[in-house]
DNA sequence: AATTTAATGTTAGCAGTGTAAACATGATAG
DNA sequence: CTATCATGTTTACACTGCTAACATTAAATT
């Protein structure tokens, strides 16, 4: 027989939330299916959950704890460029794979960050990953470093966009050279893209 | 007194959703509060969207058709880099000052805009007004056209997501070099920013 | 001109949602 | 042992997208 209380329901939650998330997208996740799920009552998750924002956030913070993790050069060793590009394909390749997740973490449906201090960090420790790796680069200032760092992840970030859209946009241009096959081409070569726009923005 | 046909429904239906859409995000759309604000029933735009999406897919259009605009070079003349960090300037100013509506076209919200005849067409004029001016920039064939094109749309769209997401990250790191500094020099400097990196792209 | 048809509107209702209030249970601190 | 408080339940409200059945009227057909 079951127990009143749960003992564990807040983990399984956002456990089950971000699988759910993932699965089928933010926009299908409700609190109500979340619990029956967890067979429990429909509003047991407000105790552990102030409103569904609240719930987001903690799936988000799941989510840009993985993408710190793939972004993270474990190298005490000098870093080269390769690295730099090495982060920006991981970048990528977490954002292809874990769209809906990832459209959680940027969009809106969570408006300030700040009002989350577990997200707030580890959307910060993402960048901080990445502004340790530049610094470790090249001895730049703290200013050339965070232009750096903007520029990287803006670039990655876009990415990520266009290359999900344009697959959803269609392609009724010539056969092979529109944007579908082009990205298609990016995408099977992000080394090299990422390596080739990365030369203009650092120097080897 | 009023007549019992509207006799314009579905136009003021997509007026006014662009209106909301734009002031409170597309979440907070409505379809019922939609018709109410309309003065018809509950139902009744369901006689012009079969589903919301169908309706979120005609805001959208709109979005593109500004955006179209926006980005558009009306010269015959020859067309010059400066052209085109003035496309990049416009679009990232189109997102930023059209944040909601950006969401909405670049989103998931419309799932599969060749469901969308009319979004797919105003969405892919976006794409060919690019393609159109990289074409006068250079004689490069429909490849390197076609991935200018997608490394430009993809660094200006990055640039919109990253600029807006930085100012709701908030900056916890030194004072005036961390992210949002960072992100508010580029900012207002975007015709810099996007002259340097588009020199890496193209040659003059 | 009369009549049929199709487009457009309304009413009523279902199933699902986020969330608040009042109450129940039981783990834990005194 | 008892009081407290975190956690779970029940009930309820206002809102949502959407469907089905019906009403009105503009447009097409005879």
């Amino acid at each position: 027989m079951k127990s009143y209380h749960h003992g564990n329901l807040k983990q399984e939650l956002i456990d089950c939330a971000c699988k759910l998330c993932e699965r089928d997208g933010y926009t299908k996740l409700s609190i109500r299916s979340l619990a029956k799920e967890s067979g429990v009552s429909q509003t047991a998750p407000y105790r552990h959950f102030e409103t569904k924002e609240t719930l987001y956030a903690s799936v988000a913070t799941e989510g840009f704890k993985k993408l710190s993790k793939a972004c993270h050069i474990d190298t005490d060793k000098k870093i080269t460029k390769k690295h730099l590009v090495e982060i920006g394909c991981n970048y990528i390749e977490f954002g292809l794979k874990n769209a809906n997740t990832y459209d959680l973490m940027f969009g809106t449906a969570v408006g300030n960050f700040a009002e989350y201090p577990e997200l707030l960090e580890s959307a910060n420790s993402t960048y901080e990953n990445m502004r340790l790796s530049f610094s470790k680069l090249a001895s730049d200032s703290d200013e050339v470093i965070a232009f750096k760092c903007i520029t990287l992840w803006s670039m990655v970030h876009g990415l990520v966009g266009i290359l999900r859209k344009v697959q959803v946009v269609g392609d009724d241009f010539e056969e092979g050279v529109g944007p579908i096959s082009t990205a298609s081409v990016i995408a099977t070569n992000l080394e090299d893209h990422l390596d080739k726009v990365l030369t203009g923005l650092i120097q080897n």
